[in-house]
DNA sequence: TTCTCTACTGTGAACGCTCACAGAAGCATG
DNA sequence: CATGCTTCTGTGAGCGTTCACAGTAGAGAA
């Protein structure tokens, strides 16, 4: 019953197609198309039934011509490409993302952007109107292409505060602090006093606030803080690993360490294992994320959940009311402990 | 020196604007836009140095309208994304087909059509004519959406051999069974003769090519097949894990196993560990991929690697030579055996 | 009645581009 | 001197849609 029409018209059928078989205008067309107001249930009725008997779909091509806009959004990685697509968590967060559009039927273009050379040419690429909002997906300070998206007006939501930009940029980030905190009062909870930690880089809001978590609650416990206990990594497996050994040469009585992200908590329990160390008996791990490689790891990580479906929904949610012409918005979402093996 | 404009002009410049600019018309600046054939050093160089001062940027939309082409590829996901997802493998691909198609200046829609709805929804999105061509992700058979597509003429690449059509749809894939053969053939020169395997699924290449690579070579070293050494997993960990059990328990002399994928050799590694057996001296194992989780593993696994970006890219150019008209292609790419610790 | 208001419908004009065509040179060939 | 061919250029039309506007009909108010 679909797609029937006279004679082996190749070309698909336009409005104009679908207004002479409902016997009324184009405007009236599009006005169904487009909300269907101010369109008599009758005229609708005929324009709906027209358009499920030519099998018509809107040219997209048409439409982006006169509105100006393109009924897409981009993900752009601004960083290099390895870092993200080697995180589970990158994953995650895309898949949401794609999904929380795709029932607004907004399809995603994926943009990666890991050179200078590449960053220039995806920034003409989106100021010239390709995409309607960008989900920006770049945790260091300093990144350009944020400051002119901005600047040209482009609707832009973070994953994660950007430290360089001011507030009139909107992300959606998990409470890193408040997950930090949760997870070194875990380890204060089982008896541990030596707790080492390897951060993030101190570029990166992560790197800040899961830091400034675990300080402030050894502080209010009343535990000495002592800078020996302190590494930080790019978040990288091997950076957990190389963190780990200079912790164990400056405090070989570190009984626990809690880990920025799930992935270098796996470089740490490599190193451990090497070192001889039993974990949680000798020394308990704490990570960050609760990403796939919190359960591949062996130990299974006891860590704390960032709520990523939330976050990619909160983050299309803010982009798509930005793109309708509300302002920036900062939406923090709180994490949760996840009591596993290692800890 | 860019950008300058008469007065505080808000409207992007069109080629009317840079017509004007360069003291030519219009047709003149789009054969510029389009190759330069027939026009003259003066006006080449008049077109161009206008571009530059007015900061133009060709609309993609009024170009699509009429040339009926939207210069994008679509990148698309039949399965239960979390496969995808879970499978490091998948960034890998996703990344180099994102770089091979950048280097053409052609954007990547990613899209993920998990569910019986989703499916139908971006069928005829594609169909449609939003994309000039896919970029096909999907192991099993019997997948109606390459069918579809193919019937739509839609120019098509899939990512290993798609079981249930013809030749009449292009794939590129690493060669399955070689690699398998490898494998098995660096197994037995370890002295193994019990060799297990935990094979893919038996409606995907993988799960029927590796599978046959590993008896060929146990029936040249003439060593005797049994059916108790053989278990079949998803791909994913945990039914690496549930075959390894079910092989410890059927043949408990097994001294070797070959596992179709690296993940699912995670499960099967900790499976082992639980069973008390020491890798490789007790059992030796095998993966397929050299995925990330390869190296992730302990211990690291010996593997087959897959030439994952040399796919991305023949995938790529086998597309877009079949948008520019060539018939469709099979490219076959060899594997490599990658030597680590657990075997 | 006449006027106004609301609900609906149709029409021309864009949007920015490419394509086909016609024409203008310049140069060699008949 | 006309004729053809090649190289280059400008012009009109049209791609499929939305938008602004004008117009119709019917209902209610003055």
């Amino acid at each position: 019953m679909t797609m029937s029409n006279t004679g082996g018209r190749r070309r698909p059928p336009t409005i104009h197609d679908v207004a002479r078989e409902a016997g009324v205008s184009r405007g009236t067309v599009s006005r169904v198309l487009n909300g269907g107001h101010y369109v008599s249930p009758a005229a609708q009725e005929a324009v709906n039934a027209a358009i499920r008997r030519t099998g018509y779909v809107v040219n997209r091509h048409a439409r982006s011509l006169i509105t100006g806009r393109s009924d897409s959004v981009g993900f752009l990685l601004t960083e290099p490409q390895e870092r993200f697509f080697e995180d589970p968590n990158f994953n995650v967060l895309l898949r949401g993302c794609t999904q929380a559009l795709a029932a607004h039927d907004i399809p995603l273009l994926l943009m990666l952007a890991g050179t200078q050379d590449e960053r220039r040419r995806i920034t003409r690429y989106i100021t010239a109107g390709h995409v309607d909002g960008v989900l920006l997906v770049s945790s260091h300070s300093g990144d350009p292409v944020a400051e002119e998206l901005r600047e040209a007006g482009v609707p832009l939501v973070a994953c994660g505060k950007p430290i360089g930009l001011g507030s009139k940029v909107s992300y959606v980030a998990a409470d890193d602090r408040d997950g930090a905190r949760d997870m070194v009062r875990h380890l204060l909870s089982l008896g541990r006093r030596r707790i080492g930690v390897v951060t993030g880089p101190p570029d990166t809001p992560g790197g800040v606030e899961r830091l400034a978590g675990y300080r402030e609650v050894l502080a209010e416990a009343g535990v000495e803080a002592d800078e020996r206990l302190i590494a930080s990594g790019d978040y990288s497996r091997a950076s957990g690993e190389a963190g780990a050994e200079r912790l164990l040469a400056q405090a070989p009585d570190m009984d626990a360490v809690f880990v920025a992200s799930d992935l270098m908590a796996q470089g740490v329990l490599a190193a451990l294992r090497r070192a001889g160390k039993r974990v949680p008996d000798d020394i308990a791990v704490g990570g960050f994320d609760d990403s796939p490689a919190a359960t591949a790891a062996t130990p299974a990580l006891t860590t704390i959940r960032q709520p990523w479906d939330r976050i990619s929904n909160e983050m299309v949610r803010v982009l798509l009311a930005q793109m309708g012409g509300e302002d920036p918005a900062a939406v923090i979402l709180p994490t949760e402990l996840v009591r596993r093996e290692s800890a």
